[in-house]
DNA sequence: TAGATTGTTAATCGATTAACAATC
DNA sequence: TAGATTGTTAATCGATTAACAATC
């Protein structure tokens, strides 16, 4: 183990590691090497062993990780070993979707509450959640210890949501609509906009592309 | 302009470029320096100059980017300049969600069919449009010459709905179910799995960690 | 002209991978 | 013991940033 500084990329890697490890876990298989998780996820054993070595001595030469071991350790590293509340604001399409769609039943993750700036969502129940006003959104959040907020509210509405949560005590920000939110360096923001992916899988797409046809302009075929 | 490989990371940040450029043209600014792009999108301005100059001298010296010429760029390079067909698999929340929001309104991405296997499922209206057994995938991507996949089934059923895409002949497949697809290397993926996102955000959360107490168990406070 | 800003090279920084001694 | 596999160092690879000549 040794006290450098994580990188994000190491970060981004622990949850699909646990993942995969809960999926061996629930097959009953009790030991994987680097190499058998580097073919199942893709990546490289050396980089695997690495990212966990960062957190401590998991593995045991000659034999690989303990299954439920590794899982409880990536667990507490990724402070899953205790409940996390979040609240979710936005309660259209993808905000009832993501309501319905409970974390809490895989990690400890839970949305306690939903909030809409439209008074003719608030009151309804998605989930078994009731809709709040954003009056609300601050006193709800230092009374139940939240710590994270997702925003799934318009691009355009989406930084003044973020204010909101962060004048608040949010600590960490999902955020799904289409914009860079700006926010002070102690909190954490990931974008969660699968517009970006969308477009730029696009990219990828075979056009009969020929890179050494810079300028010349293919329009048919 | 200079014909290197163009590395993924760039590749991910054009949709960026071209969401802030749609919003300046909507504002009617004419022109933005790479100074503004990156005080605006969090990014270094030279990384910026760098990124554009992949594809070609947009810029000019001493002025900066035309707005409206610089969308037109990044559009082509996104192959945004032509209709893009999609199919979305899975009509649970997300899925519904998804195709509900419709891409097309702000790029030519258009999802033109959703599947499920459910056959409660299928026959029901979503949108526009009507969904569809699974048995008419590859004859509808086929006959309507869809180029991409999205995935919203449960991860149990991810791989075969990927499977059965990649045989009808797509292209591309932004992939939501949090497990890793295996594909032929000319198949792009991009996962979308927002799970990954949420759980390495509680890594960052405080919890008075402290890192020289790296083996102190401080279970309280 | 003077000020601004690009495109690009060189320097830096960081992340991935290979290799291997240690050891189960 | 022999085979397997870790943890870690060193090598490699790639991406970001600084700096500046060119030029609008």
């Amino acid at each position: 183990m040794k006290s450098e500084k994580i990188s994000e990329a190491v970060v981004r890697r622990l949850p699909v590691y646990l993942r995969y490890l809960n999926d061996l876990h629930k097959r009953e298989v009790s030991t994987v090497s680097s190499q058998e998780l580097g073919l199942k996820l893709d990546l490289n054993p050396a980089q695997i062993r690495k990212d966990l070595a960062y957190f401590g001595d998991f593995g045991r030469k000659g034999i690989g990780y303990d299954v439920s071991y590794l899982i409880e350790k990536i667990r507490h590293i990724l402070n899953l070993d205790q409940q996390i509340n979040a609240v979710l604001v936005g309660t259209g399409n993808l905000g009832q979707a993501l309501s319905n769609y409970n974390f809490y039943l895989r990690e400890n993750i839970k949305i306690i509450a939903v909030f809409d700036a439209n008074p003719k969502k608030t009151g309804k129940q998605i989930s078994t959640l009731i809709v709040q006003p954003m009056e609300e959104i601050s006193e709800t959040i230092k009374k139940h210890n939240i710590r994270i907020g997702i925003i799934t509210v318009p691009d355009v509405e989406a930084q003044n949501v973020a204010d909101q949560l962060i004048e608040a005590g949010i600590e960490a920000i999902l955020n799904f609509a289409p914009v860079i939110l700006k926010a002070p360096a102690n909190i954490r923001i990931h974008a969660a906009d699968f517009t970006t992916d969308l477009l730029s899988l696009a990219y990828y797409l075979d056009n009969g592309k020929d890179d050494s046809a810079d300028d010349g302009e293919l329009e048919d075929k």
